[in-house]
DNA sequence: GAAAAATATTGAATGGCCTCATTTTTGAAG
DNA sequence: CTTCAAAAATGAGGCCATTCAATATTTTTC
């Protein structure tokens, strides 16, 4: 039999994903009522809460997924980084903002932001800040690999510089979030202005 | 007369004022419900709403100030800074944060960051922004200041990597406000340690 | 296979931000 | 001092995320 009861808890908990994302993605995640989801989910609202703890959490699977993609997407690219550090950097943060509009609008990742930042002592803040610290590390990786092939100078604090540059692409992209109008393309082309200088101080020679 | 209506409307326009700060300081933003803070005013929640839009454009009056206090604090260093880069750095990012607490909480930060991420298109979103922008602006004025003193590599691209240290303490400022562990020393001593190897770079010969 | 236990579902009720139709106060004009 | 229009105050009501006591379904036990 498998389990009648595991079936339907797995089957309910992914109605409930999709009618979420779907909704999420076409009217907006305000104007997303529980009420809505739990409709097009063919469940009732207690329901619901049964299986996500609040309106949000909808969002981190969404959010995981998204990010989970753009680390195996950038994992590529430490692997087999371009020469140059700045294009190196250039890559690696292109595939970061190409990837971030696949699933998430910009309406969802405002939320997601402001909800991480609001309430820390929560599941959904702790997940979220764990998966911008594996970016982060993903960054510093980068600048290792880059410093081990020699295209680096080799007392670059790769860390804290790491640090600095996944720092300022984050907040590039609570930016770009925050306005409607820029593009990936833009947001990607004013980050690589700000790595230039430091990316052409860390080259050797 | 001074015109009675006038004075009324400042009496009442402070008095929630402070009910407001008063409370998100003693109970907490979230804890303080509209009602209280009109209670504590002597007005009734519809007349709040003349006043203010939404309880978070309470928080802007209170951030503004903070931010302006900051701004001026930080005048002073810019005006006559440390000859050493990263002794520059860390005394007006010092000053940053250690007046980052005077009339705000950790909690209240997190509310304004979060509202001002979650609804750009908002006066509260707009002026935060504006004030980010003008602390931006600081930082690299002082580069430029280093720069025009020679105490900076002539070929320093002082907006880019302004915006980069910028972007970067306000990035570390938002993890600051996340943690109720850690202390502005703290907080202080980890900024100092990613700057210390880009100062280390920009200083002459 | 019936009864009991365990596990889930349900939707009405709660709490809190915000709105708006109504009432009250102010200030100007006659 | 009335009268009246403009400006402001009021609080009941709407909306929506979330909770919880009652009900229903599945699984286990005998």
């Amino acid at each position: 039999m498998a389990g009648l009861r595991a079936r339907q808890k797995a089957d309910r908990n992914r109605r409930l994903l999709d009618a979420a994302l779907h909704l999420f993605q076409t009217v907006g995640y305000d104007a997303a009522r529980i009420e809505d989801i739990a409709e097009v989910a063919e469940v009732s609202v207690g329901t619901f809460y049964n299986y996500f703890q609040t309106k949000g959490d909808l969002l981190l699977a969404t959010v995981t997924m998204e990010v989970e993609a753009v680390l195996e997407a950038g994992e590529a690219i430490v692997a087999a980084p371009p020469a140059d550090v700045a294009q190196a950097l250039d890559a690696l943060i292109g595939c970061y903002y190409d990837h971030s509009l696949v699933w998430l609008t910009k309406e969802m990742w405002r939320t997601a932001m402001a909800l991480a930042i609001q309430a820390p002592d929560t599941p959904f803040s702790r997940r979220y800040t764990e998966l911008d610290g594996r970016l982060r590390q993903q960054v510093c990786a980068l600048l290792l690999r880059l410093q081990g092939k020699g295209q680096l100078r080799a007392d670059t604090d790769c860390t804290a510089l790491g640090e600095m540059i996944f720092n300022n692409l984050n907040m590039m992209f609570i930016e770009f979030v925050k306005d409607d109008a820029m593009t990936p393309a833009d947001l990607r082309q004013l980050v690589g202005r700000q790595n230039g200088p430091l990316a052409a101080m860390l080259r050797m020679g």
